[in-house]
Formats: C-alpha cells, structure tokens, sequence
DNA sequence: ATGAAGTTTCAAAAATTTCTGAAACTATAG
DNA sequence: CTATAGTTTCAGAAATTTTTGAAACTTCAT
C-alpha cells in the first residue's frame, strides 16, 4: 500500500549521517533521519512512508514531526482526494538557514540573554559579586551586538547576501591590511 | 584546607542556568556548570574547590576539565609553590567567541560536509539520486560559502569587527533599499 | 449515528548518557 | 626509594532520553 521510498547506498547515507550528527545539533537521531529524508525526497511522503522508509514505529514518526514542525524544518500538506498528511522540507536552502538560525536564538540565546539581563539589575554586595557582574556585563554586550548585527544580515535577500558574502574576500583584504598598518593581531 | 568559592544567589543563577543550557549547546550540565563558575571566578580555581563549590564528586570534575579544555574554553596553569593544577576561563570575550565557533565548525559541520564531498562524488544511478545529488550540491554549496565567509570575518581583529557591527545598520538600510528597488523582499 | 482511516498520546521498555567511588596512576619532596 | 599529594580511569549505579505498542482520539464519508 505504501510505498516505502527504497533507500540507495548514496542517499541512505545521507540519512545515516544526519541521524548520527542529530545530537550534536540537539535532535535525536528521529528527528534527523526524518529530516534527511524529507530533504532529498523528490516528493511529500507522508508518515507512514517515512516510518517505513527509516524503519521507525509510527508514533515515534509522529513526535518526531511535531519537532520538526516546531522547529519549521517541514510543512504539512495534503493531496486532493487523500485524508492523509503529507509533509515536505522548504527547498529554499537559505531559507531553511534563517529558519535555523532564528530557532536556534530563540532556543539557546534568548533565554540567556534574559537571565543575564536580570542579573544585571542586582545591586552587588560583594567584591566577588561585582566582579561577576562586569564579566556578565560584557557577556550580554556582545551577545546582544551579535544578535542585533544577525538580525540585520538576515534581513537581507539571499540574493544581496550571496553578494555580500562574495565581496567579504576583498573586504577583509583591505581590512586585514589597515589592521596590520594599526598593528593589532 | 579548599576555599570552597561561596555562591551568592547572583552567581548561583548564573552557574545554574548554564547547566542548565548546557544540553541545548551540546554540553552536560557539570561542565555548563564548571563552565560559569571559571567566567565569573575571580581567580584560578583548582579542582577540588569547583567540586566542592558545585557539590559534583571529584572525578566528575576531572572529566569535566578535559571536555573544556578540549573546547578550549578553560586552559591550566600552576601556582608557585602549589602543586594543584589551576583552571581559568580566557578573559578576552571575543576570543572565546571565535574559539567557540571554530570548536563548533569542527565538530558540527565539517564531518557533514567531508560526508557531502563524498557523495556528490558518485555517479548518480537512478532520478531520486540525481535529484538527492542536487540537493546534497546545494546544501554542500551554501554551507562551504557561509563557512569561508565565517572564516574571513574570524580573521577580523575585535576591534575592526565591532565598528563593522555597528556600521552594519547602515549598509543594511542602503542594501535593504536597493533590494526593493529590485523588489526582492 | 456508525465505522473506517488516520493521528496523537502516554506509560512502560530499551537505550543512552551522566555521575560516582574505588582503584590505578603520576610526579615530587624528602 | 618511599610516602604523599594530586590526577585520571573505569566499571557499575543513577538519571535521563528515546522509542514503542496499545489505547484514545479525530475526522469524515456513508
């Protein structure tokens, strides 16, 4: 009935690493075989041809697509004439790179930047917490300069920035060169 | 005999919110926890005094200390006369910044791209491979670009790359504007 | 309303990761 | 060389995370 997309050497592969690299990058090994799949899939599987396809229950397909959707790394879509749901990947790849790195602040920056900011608040009371306090400091400074400056590149179009990003070669010559001129690094 | 570091509640949130964090950034909660006691510490600490301070056995720490150290962000010294060994975190902020992200490229994005280059070395057999082969060249492009771009920047001395932060406001309200003129986004 | 097709939830099993204490190891002072 | 202060290793215990199967739920066509 379904039809389990065979997996070839080449793009099994492809899963297998993405399973493995998961936990590195803060999913289990579900969430990046499915996303893999989804990936290079040519079209929308739904999930029972994912759980047959990587050979995972069909619960753990379906948590594992809840993660992904939160994530934004698959959208859900369905097929005239079939009750089922159809999830793909976004094909733009700079897209997915936005996606990506907005949930990653959101998950691993910004809780940290408001910890931060209420620490800051405090009034020290002791010579050890004044000192905590200016470390803090300038860890919230540059997070905040890195983040803000982020936000400003990711406005760009992917177009402007594949520019940008081209340029940043000549850029840093220059740069380097002024640099050395000042003496610094 | 071992200056348990006291924790105020200022510094206990700190370190505790950085065990916390520890598993979303790839790391276990003692040495998030290690981690911020080093950054916030006015002084070296030794091995026992963190154990102590943090309440984690001994050993712990000790496997602790190797994890960091092979992330770079704890280096050891010794203290005349004393024959513990002494961990700091680095002071400069923006050294640990790139340190960081040279750790992270290391283990979180070349083992993925070696794995591409390989793949898209191989003769594609069926459509679906050629179609996975397309979109493994896309992803293998954006991230090689991104990386080398990354790679430039890194070589910035802080000082040049703070005032390319802050002018970045400005270049992005002139790019943003010629991007509508365009009419990308 | 009923039932068939599909999806989600959830408690428990399986797997993995973290943490510990004891033993092994290392280096140095005497 | 020996005793001692310190560090690392490692096997098992503890804790956490992942995965599953069964039951509950939802939706829609009849």
């Amino acid at each position: 009935m379904n039809d389990k997309m065979e997996l070839t050497p080449l793009t099994e592969r492809f899963v297998l690493h993405f399973g493995e690299m998961g936990s590195r990058w803060g999913v289990n090994r579900t969430v990046g075989q499915i996303y893999a799949l989804l990936f290079i899939a040519p079209e929308p599987l739904n999930a029972d041809e994912i759980a047959e396809t990587l050979g995972f229950s069909r619960s753990n397909v379906s948590m594992g697509m809840k993660e992904l959707m939160s994530w934004r790394l698959a959208r859900l879509l369905h097929r005239p004439g079939d009750r089922r749901e159809y999830f793909e990947a976004p094909k733009d790849i700079w897209e997915i790179f936005r996606t990506l790195a907005e949930e990653k602040r959101k998950r691993e920056i910004e809780p940290t930047l408001s910890m931060l900011r209420d620490a800051l608040l405090e009034i020290p009371q002791t010579d050890n917490e004044r000192h905590a306090q200016a470390r803090m400091r300038e860890m919230h400074e540059l997070i905040e300069m890195a983040t803000v400056w982020f936000d400003e590149v990711q406005r760009l179009s992917p177009e402007t920035l594949e520019g940008l990003m081209r340029l940043g070669a000549k850029v840093q010559k220059v740069l380097g060169f002024t640099d050395k001129l000042r003496g610094k690094d």
